[in-house]
DNA sequence: TAATATTTGCAATAAGGTGTCAAAAATGAA
DNA sequence: TTCATTTTTGACACCTTATTGCAAATATTA
């Protein structure tokens, strides 16, 4: 892993969990296990889900959390800047309960989508950039390639000829 | 506008005709009536539209297109590398006549995409970034945030409380 | 604990995208 | 040009992803 990020960890997941009760409270939200259980979901994993696999990993929990509740839940996380939807070329929402800078790889073939940790790269300034009055909330780099099992796996991903 | 590529000029549509001509020929794919309005749309815009926006503004013509050859051709087009799907938060594709580097910045409102031209930007450099044998095609710089439009119609876009 | 406010789950529906297959169009050889 | 072959298209069904309305259930607050 070149993921330095504490996304996945214990510690992470329960701290996460205490900052949206507090969220939760400061805006009137109630405190369902539905949310419990999403965002605990959402930040023990690396791998940028979209909302149908964490549905998929949760329904068989007892008791059981709808699909359109997993679908809500995770927009009002996105509101409350506890989870964020990540770029990609797909057409697919995919979440990051890590809202802390870092950048993204995408693969073309599996749709696995790793971190790239900021540290590794200079920080992108759009602060000089002319945007035509954009005001930029967040921004990030997306690269997009083959993972190293795709890659590895030799297929002939293109046979198409360029000349 | 902040984008001096040449996308969406008579010139720029032009050569991205006779360049389709010249990856088809190669490639042993057919030139067809709809590859040619398909591309000429997509190549004349600016607003990295989705399939179904293409969809509606050449459906009117003469004979039609249907929808599955707009889904269809796009896909062939990003394949032949005469366009690309754009990296983007919302759970849709966009497509780009520019395959030329740049970067772009997507509103959360109106999800307009613009453009932002690479050369106002350092180099990215994933060279010497530690991937875990991802192998990069391709990477890009995506800012998402308001555009001049959504941001002075003074909207509190959100009222969240924080803290 | 009761009253109130919020959230959930269901069902319906929209929106985006894909697979099949016969008919139509494009290509290439004669 | 014409004909046989190959490729593509369009229609349609269908899948996946995402959203909405509303009654029932749950959480919050007094």
């Amino acid at each position: 892993m070149n993921n330095q990020s504490p996304t996945g960890s214990n510690e992470f997941v329960s701290a996460k969990l205490k900052l949206m009760e507090e969220r939760c409270r400061k805006n009137r939200l109630s405190l369902t296990v539905q949310r419990r259980a999403i965002l605990e979901n959402l930040s023990s994993r690396t791998d940028h889900p979209t909302a149908d696999q964490i549905y998929a990993s949760i329904q068989d929990r007892i008791t059981g959390v709808s699909r359109t509740t997993v679908y809500r839940v995770l927009e009002t996380f996105v509101q409350l800047g506890l989870a964020q939807k990540i770029s990609n070329p797909e057409a697919k929402a995919r979440f990051d309960a890590d809202t802390s800078k870092h950048h993204h790889a995408s693969c073309l073939v599996c749709e696995k989508v790793i971190d790239i940790d900021a540290r590794q790269l200079p920080d992108i300034d759009l602060g000089s950039v002319d945007l035509g009055g954009f005001k930029v909330f967040d921004c990030s780099v997306v690269a997009v390639g083959l993972c190293s099992d795709c890659s590895s796996m030799d297929t002939a991903y293109r046979s198409i000829k360029f000349n």
